[in-house]
DNA sequence: GGCGAGCTGTTATCATATAACAATTATGAA
DNA sequence: TTCATAATTGTTATATGATAACAGCTCGCC
C-alpha cells in the first residue's frame, strides 16, 4: 500500500535517482531469491521503465535501447524483458494506456490500483483493501471467482488540479 | 446496477434476440431524445456488438460488415460507429481486451465494472456503489479528482467454475 | 572444455487504431 | 422545391502495439 509519505514524494521534487537505485536493488535481491536471472538487458529495461513515474510504452523503451546499442533491438527483445519483469512482479502493465510502470512494492505480489493523471501523466500506485474488498464482495455475490483485477482511474492529480 | 435476475438471464439459455431488440429499441429512443442520428450503420454495428454477451473486437465487427456489404467497410467506418456508440453510452470499451460490449443500462450514464470469464468469455456488467465508493474514497484521500474509472475483473464465472 | 537450458537476435507478420481527404447524404432555410 | 451546409461515410495510407518462428549466443553446470 502506498503510504502518505511515498505519495508526497511522487509529487514534490525528489531525488529520483534514489527511486531508481532502490528499485534496481530490490529487483536484484528478489531475482536472486527466486533463482531467476536478472540480466543486463532486463536490468536496463527496468531502469528505463523507472526513468519516471509515468507509464512508458514498450516502443519508447525500444527506441532508447535501439539508439544506445545501434540497431541491436527489436520489439521481441523488449517485450520479452517486459514479460519477465511482469512475471516477477517488478513492473505493472497499464491496460488503458498500453504502457508499463515500475512496481513500487515488488516485495509482495499484488496487482496495483492506479490513479493516472491525464495532465502530467503520473501514475500513482495504490493497493487499497477497501477497493479490493468491494470487488471481492461483488464477485462473491454472483459466485464469480476472481483471478485478476484491473483498476485504472484517470483524472487530475492534486498538483495539476491546484495548478488549474 | 445489474440485478440478480438479469445476471441469471445471462448464464441460462435465454431468448437472446430479445436482448438485441431491447437494446436497439432503447438506442433508438435515447438517440431521438438526444437529437443525434441513429443511422443504419450505427444500428447495424450496435446489433453486431450485441450478438452475444461477449466483448467483440472492432475487427470482428469489420469482418462481418465487409462480408455483408462486399468490400464497403474499412476500419475507420467501424471505429467511427463505435466511437459514436461509446459517446452515447450505448457500448462500453473493455481496455484489457481491446473489445467492445453492449451497455446493459444505457438509460443512465455510467462506466461499468466488468467481470470477465476467461473460459466462456462472457462479460458481466456491474455498477456497484461499493466499488465506486471505495475508489472515490481512495482518490479523495490523496486529493485526486476522478474523471473515469476502468474496473475489469477476470476470472471464472459461476457456470464455468461449476463445470470445472 | 563441452553440453544443455535459457536468453537474445532477427525477420516477418499480425492486431489495433487513427490521420487525412474525398464523396455522399440528410436537413433546414430560402 | 432547391440549394447550401453540416454531418456522415468511403477510401487510402499509415501509425502504434504485440507476437510467431527460428537462428545464434551465453551462462552455469558437469
Amino acid at each position: 500500500m502506498t503510504s502518505p509519505d511515498s505519495i508526497k514524494e511522487l509529487h514534490h521534487p525528489h531525488d529520483h535517482s534514489q527511486c531508481v537505485t532502490e528499485a534496481l536493488d530490490a529487483a536484484e535481491y528478489l531475482c536472486a531469491r527466486e533463482g531467476v536471472r536478472f540480466t543486463a538487458l532486463r536490468k536496463r529495461v527496468l531502469e528505463l521503465v523507472w526513468q519516471s513515474h509515468k507509464p512508458l510504452g514498450a516502443y519508447d523503451v525500444l527506441d532508447t535501447l535501439a539508439r544506445e546499442d545501434g540497431r541491436r533491438a527489436a520489439p521481441p527483445t523488449v517485450y520479452r524483458a517486459l514479460d519477465f519483469l511482469l512475471e516477477q512482479g517488478l513492473v505493472h502493465r497499464i491496460a488503458s494506456l498500453n504502457a508499463f510502470i515500475g512496481c513500487s512494492h515488488p516485495e509482495h505480489r499484488h496487482q496495483g490500483q492506479f490513479l493516472i493523471c491525464r495532465n502530467c501523466r503520473i501514475a500513482i500506485e495504490l493497493d487499497h483493501p477497501s477497493i479490493h474488498n468491494a470487488i471481492a464482495g461483488s464477485a462473491k455475490s454472483i459466485d464469480f471467482e476472481v483471478e485478476s483485477e484491473t483498476v485504472e482511474i484517470t483524472g487530475l492529480c492534486a498538483q495539476c488540479k491546484a495548478a488549474a
